[in-house]
Parts: structure tokens; sequence; C-alpha cells
DNA sequence: GTTTCTTTGTACGGTTTCGGACTGAGGCGG
DNA sequence: CCGCCTCAGTCCGAAACCGTACAAAGAAAC
């Protein structure tokens, strides 16, 4: 089914063969088109989600005044508080950039934790890579302007999704940054300025990694 | 050595008497005195806390412009990288009201969760917690002004510290929210108009909890 | 080509917060 | 009692954002 070498997903990757033996055959490989909610705040969770490619937003308040919280690529997975021993989802998940993944049930998840010690440490760890982007939300949250935060996030959704165009339009990363919409406008005619994006109606292009980390003052930090 | 009637820590007393047992021999009862350092960023962690009482920040960025992702207090534990695989720290935690608590090595905690199970499942569920803590933070600091926020703070205080009153000052309240000491002031000072609390030198006393919830404007969520 | 819908750009007044500076008030030691 | 130091209160102009509304531009449908 999954076959290694076609693996993307560095947890999947960095598994031992055994490891990866004992998950294999239960790993349901998923088309995640747009807007796919791979978890709901509140709900039991029944499955967890390893991305090949594309990306999830992790968003809190989706009912009221959603903002997101982090953001899940190829670099780990979904499902984090099933590993933690909590049977329900904190907030929503949902596909932001289509792509595919393999899906794998929560019986078969906690078996095959129960089984191996060093498989367990290693989705443990995608536990604390993601507590680490979420200090870093906090921070950026608390003290950068929309700009700079808004440079952080087209980076963070550059290092996960293929290609350099982002299929996005302002309302939704208003959202996301949970911002005024014409905020978001007005920060990317900033950054187009800076020569590190162009517009386009739709999506944004990265034209300029290093000139975006630049107008990101300090924000960003690369995966792992 | 820790007297299972006298512990006051959450996840100590919520410990099956087995996993307390395999802990007990190796917890040292600590004095942790005001700014007590009990993790530094970026420097291997050794040992971990459980607080007894008194409150311990989590922050960020300690050497720049600090601003704090978080606090624990009775109902956790410190050194949650540990327990993820890593072997240093992400933030500076330090005490921010005094207390006790009991340390425990690193190389006892290893050992001691490779032998329970159901230990290691009590500890993750700190991470899940604090993880939480850490999501409304986010939220906290994406949306909602100075004020809101410092009543969310004092709160989460307040369950944190024995009796009412808080010895903090405005300096110290601005540094953990990441903004300007006279905003803390103006902010106290509309706290104190809604009757929620009153202002003393050097600290701040909570006279009615329920106000400060409502201040708080849905930012505050109790402790489990 | 015209209509319709989505997306983007712009404008306006008002609020929040900033950075910085300065004054006053409380507490402590000499 | 006096001086000193910490902490708290206030004020200033400037910047960042907000909520809202409306117009222009693109894309798609008819």
């Amino acid at each position: 089914m999954a076959e290694t070498a076609s693996l993307r997903n560095h947890v999947l990757k960095n598994l031992t063969t055994a490891d990866l033996r004992l998950l294999e055959p239960h790993l349901e490989p998923v088309k995640l088109p747009l807007r796919k909610v791979l978890e709901r705040a509140g709900k039991l969770n029944k499955a967890v989600y390893f991305l090949e490619d594309g990306m999830a937003s992790v968003v809190a308040d989706a009912a009221t005044r959603p903002i997101e919280v982090g953001v899940i690529g190829r670099e780990g997975m979904t499902g984090l508080p099933l590993l933690l021993g909590a049977a329900r989802s904190d907030s929503d998940i949902y596909m932001q950039a289509p792509g595919h993944g393999h899906c794998l049930r929560e019986a078969q998840l906690r078996l095959a934790v129960s089984q191996s010690d060093t498989l367990r440490a290693s989705l443990l760890c995608c536990v604390h890579v993601f507590l680490q982007q979420t200090t870093r939300t906090v921070v950026a949250n608390g003290r950068s302007k929309i700009e700079e935060r808004l440079a952080r996030w087209l980076l963070m959704a550059d290092d996960r999704i293929d290609g350099d165009e982002l299929p996005l339009t302002h309302e939704f990363l208003a959202m996301m940054l949970g911002v005024r919409r014409p905020g978001v406008t007005e920060a990317i005619q900033t950054l187009e300025r800076g020569g590190a994006i162009v517009r386009k109606r739709g999506s944004i292009i990265v034209v300029d990694r290093n000139r975006l980390k630049k107008l990101s003052n300090g924000t960003y930090f690369p995966i792992n």
C-alpha cells in the first residue's frame, strides 16, 4: 500500500522499517480535497491523518470567530490529542490546500503505539514540533503586526504546498489571522512592494522567500 | 517523603498508588522562591518539577522581548518536552509566585515512564492540558484587548495562587502580556471600576471572580 | 455581450495600542 | 525626618486596526 520509496510524510518516512511495517497494513490512502474536515472540535476523534501533500489548518473558535492556531503539512500528523490520551478534539482541522494522505483509525493507532515504544516516540515528537509552532504563534499574535504575521503565514504555507502559487483569498487569510479583510489587502500590497510576493486574483505567488523572511521580522522559524 | 495525604499537585494526586510508589523515592521536595528558574530555553533539561503551590510562567523570547506563553501551577508539571522526546527546553520557565514542589531528575523520569504505561499516560495528559491552554492564549493574543487578556491572566493566576492577593507589579504584568506598562495600568483601572479587583501597590486583589470572568469576555476557561 | 457573483481596492471615523516622557505616591534605609 | 528607589498614574502625538460601506475589477454564467 504505502511504498516506502514514495512516502513524503516526514513522520512515516523516518520510522524504522519495523515500525512502518506495523502501521502499513492499516494506512488507508485518502484524497484530501479543499475544505475536507479532518477533525471537529468537541467530537470524538476516530482517526488520524498523515499528509503526503497539501496543508491543513488547525482552527479554534470555528463556530463563532474562527482563528487559526497552527498548520499541519507533511511534516506532521493530525489527531495529536489521541496520542495524549484525549478522545475528543479541541479544534477544527480542515484542508487549506488540497492534497493526499494516509488515514489511520484510532484503534489501530492505539494498538500499534502500545506495541512499539519507538513508534510512540516518533509520534510524540510531532506533538513537540506542533507545540513549538503554537508557541511561536502565541508570540506572533501577541506582538507582531498584520504584515509580519502574514509574511510568517505565507512562509509556512510555502513550506508545505508544492509550487510557489498559494491559492488563497484575502477573505480567507483574514480569517486565519483573525483580522479584518481590508487589513490583509493592505498587508499584501506592502509585501508586494517589498518584492517578496506577487498578487493574483485568488492566489499569491511567493517570488522571494528571503525577502519574505525579512518582512516577517523574526516571527518565522523553518520546519525542524 | 511525599506523603499521599499531603499531596496537592493534581498529577501526583491522581496517580495510581503503584505509579506513585514508582516515583516517590525520587521526588525531592524543593522550595521554589520567586524568580527561581526551572527551565531555560535552549539548555538541556535535567529535571522536571511538580508544583504543590505557587505558579510558574512559561516565557518565550526571554532574551529579547519576553512574552508569556502559559502558566503552570499545581495542575501540571514543567519539563513537558522531556516527555515528548526533546532534551532541550523551548522556553524559559520561572516562578511567578513562590511556592514548593517536587523535583524529579530526568533519568528517573525516563526510567519510571518506561516501567509504567499508566504513569506515562498520566503525564502525557499534562501535555494535552497545556496545549489546550496555549491554544486559548493564541486566540486571546490574536483577538482580545489588553483589558480582557489581563482579566484572563488574573483568573488563571487566582486559580493557582492561594489567597486572593496576587503580588504583581504592572511592569511585570506588561511583560507577561507583551504590552506597554501604562496599558496595564489603565486596564487595571477598568477592571477595578468594574468591581472585579482592587488595586494595591505591588499587588492586585481579586474580589469578584464572576465579574472578572465577564470582563474576560470569553477568553477564560477554568482548569479542567 | 450582458448579467451575476466573487474577489479586491479604497475610504472614513473611531478605538486601541504604541513609544516615550514626566509626575506623583508609597515604602525603606540612613 | 530626609533621601532614595520602586511602582503607579498621566499625558502626548503617532501608528495600527477596527467595523463598515461602497466601488472597481475579474471570472463565470447565460
